[in-house]
RNA sequence: GCGGCUAUAGUUUAAUGGUAAAACCUCUGCCUUCCAAGCAGGUGUCGUCGGUUCGAUUCCGACUAGCCGCUCCA
């Protein structure tokens, strides 16, 4: 048995496999899709559902120190303001085609040379201490060159946001001194916008969130109040994000409908935060491991100081090898006391904590796990997929495919499969055992083409285990069925008791 | 947002200025005593809109979507 290697277009071989067995489609396909979005089909769900259901089972149900939160969507306006995503992001740009330059519309001032009330051309000056004096003497030079006769009225400056549209093609851009080039200013802030309630003005403008984290800051008191937590403690959420990416890219990678699972550890002021920092880049890799991500795959990222913002004491990223390069699967930020201080300062409701021992008043600083499910989901097929060379019983090689997935997270478990499906005895067993299986785990039932033809297609959906219900499970004593095994291909015989004690012990 | 390439069945690909083919997948039936076997049958708006033409899936344009490279990525 050997394994292929088809990296070159093993994003293509997931894609494929991704549509065609109902993972994953594109959204409303039916109507040419729709750039960034992505359904998830039945198997999808049940993956997706799976990663969110182990991470929340270990996060918070199997431990003490950290709650869960189910925050709202849309969120206060002020919410954005303070985190500082409104302020962040509503730079208008300007690009220069000619160039490829870009600019921020509010720091590129332009003015029209007017000579005796006649508008001769356009200037242009990034802005600096004395952008009217270039925009002044840029429009002298104009003159001169154009040979214009006649009284220069001083220039006034205005930047590009003030453009008007049949302006923007007469200014020209500081990169070319050409005019022609420069677009219209875009807004590029990523919040997606919307309005709330009746009205359809700037009072009503409401944001989907870009992050579920701020969900846990605003409801920290709340939290604090009511869910009997001392320091250190998490409060954590699963929950959909939404960003208007400029490029989505790389299948749902970067998307702009994306769902998010995020923890807020707060600790004491004076706690050592790098020490609470490793601890959570530990907890973090440990965990992927657990759902099956191979170690060569993952590798840290630790963000230069000098690129971090200025509250920042030091983020680490957990990177996955996918097809398409090393990228940021896991962010573990340490983030001082910066987001809550600035819901107190925004909002003048203290963000604090009372320390029993010092008797002071103190805002907990935190550390932030941020991972996307998608990005998970994503990884793990990748890390997954291969593509096998079989020989069979004549010594003809064949392809299988096989998704390797780790049976916490498989959409399906177990398969029942009687060995063939007119023998009635066979299919009331493994109807028998279907139904007494449904009851605890997914599980799939499938009589169809031969018994080898079913093996393969769990394979292809992840499928870890297969239980065949053979003719020496009605014939011979002690009920026992085969056990097919999807990575190895063996088979082995099997109780049901044993059964329920195998899934019990790698589904969890 | 810019540049390049692309768009035919669920998937991977053909052919064609005269209403489209194959393989695989899938579904139904038969058969089948352990790894995609066989037999019979079913399932198709050529991405969308427009133009040229007697006639367009084919030529042209726009749009949409995808891939690659820029750009962006708090």
């Amino acid at each position: 048995m050997s394994t292929s290697a088809p990296s070159a277009n093993l994003m293509e071989a997931i894609v494929s496999l991704a549509k065609r067995r109902g993972f994953i489609f594109p959204s409303s396909e039916i109507y040419g899709g729709f750039n960034g979005f992505f359904d998830y089909g039945p198997l999808g769900a049940e993956l997706k559902k799976n990663i969110r259901d182990c991470w929340w089972a270990d996060m918070v149900r199997r431990r003490d120190d950290i709650v869960g939160l189910e925050s709202s969507i849309i969120m206060h306006p002020k919410v954005w303001e303070a985190s500082g995503h409104v302020a962040g992001f509503t730079d208008p740009l300007v690009d220069c085609k000619v160039s490829k330059q870009r600019y921020r519309a509010d720091q590129l001032f332009f003015a029209a040379v007017v000579v005796d009330g006649k508008t001769a051309g356009y200037v242009s000056a990034l802005e600096s201490e004395d952008t009217v004096g270039e925009l002044q003497a840029a429009a002298e030079s104009l003159k001169r060159k154009k040979a214009i006769q006649g009284t220069l009225v001083p220039v006034l400056a205005k930047d590009m946001t003030e453009a008007q549209p049949d302006e923007i093609a007469l200014i020209p851009s500081p990169a070319t001194g050409e005019p022609g080039s420069l677009t219209p200013p875009r807004s590029f802030n990523m919040m997606f916008q919307t309005n709330v309630g009746a009205m359809t003005d700037a009072s009503s403008v409401a944001y989907l969130r870009p992050e579920t984290a701020q969900g846990m800051f605003v409801d920290f008191k709340n939290v604090v109040d009511t869910g009997r937590v001392k320091l250190p403690f998490g409060i954590a959420q699963i929950g959909k994000s939404f960003r208007n990416e400029i490029t989505p890219r790389n299948f749902i990678f970067r998307s702009r409908e994306f769902e998010q699972m995020e923890m807020e550890f707060f600790i004491h002021e004076d706690d050592d935060w790098a020490k609470w920092h490793r601890h959570w880049i530990d907890w973090c890799k440990g965990w992927l491991r657990s759902i099956g991500l191979p170690d060569s795959h993952l590798s840290e990222y630790d963000h230069p100081k000098a690129k971090l913002a200025f509250y920042s004491k030091g983020t680490t990223d957990i990177m996955f090898q996918y097809p398409f390069g090393v990228q940021e699967l896991w962010g573990i930020a340490a983030r001082g006391n910066y987001d809550l201080g600035q819901h107190a300062q925004a909002s003048g409701k203290p963000q604090e904590i009372f320390d029993e021992a010092t008797k002071k008043k103190f805002v907990p600083h935190v550390i932030e796990p941020a991972v996307g499910v998608d990005r998970i989901l994503l990884a793990v097929l990748c890390a997954g997929y291969a593509e096998e060379d079989v020989k069979d019983e004549k010594g003809n090689v064949e392809k299988r495919t096989v998704l390797r997935l780790s049976p916490r997270i498989a959409p399906v478990k177990v398969a029942v499969l009687p060995l063939l499906k007119n023998k009635e005895a066979l299919v009331g067993r493994s109807r028998a055992l279907y139904q007494k299986l449904q009851r605890r785990h997914a599980v799939f039932y499938d009589d169809g083409g031969n018994i080898g033809r079913r093996y393969r297609r769990q394979d292809e959906i992840g499928t870890p285990w297969c239980v065949t219900i053979d003719f020496d499970t009605i014939e011979k004593p002690g009920d026992t069925f085969t056990l097919r095994e999807r990575d190895s291909m063996a088979q082995r015989r099997i109780t049901e008791a044993e059964l329920f004690a195998l899934l019990d012990e790698q589904v969890y």
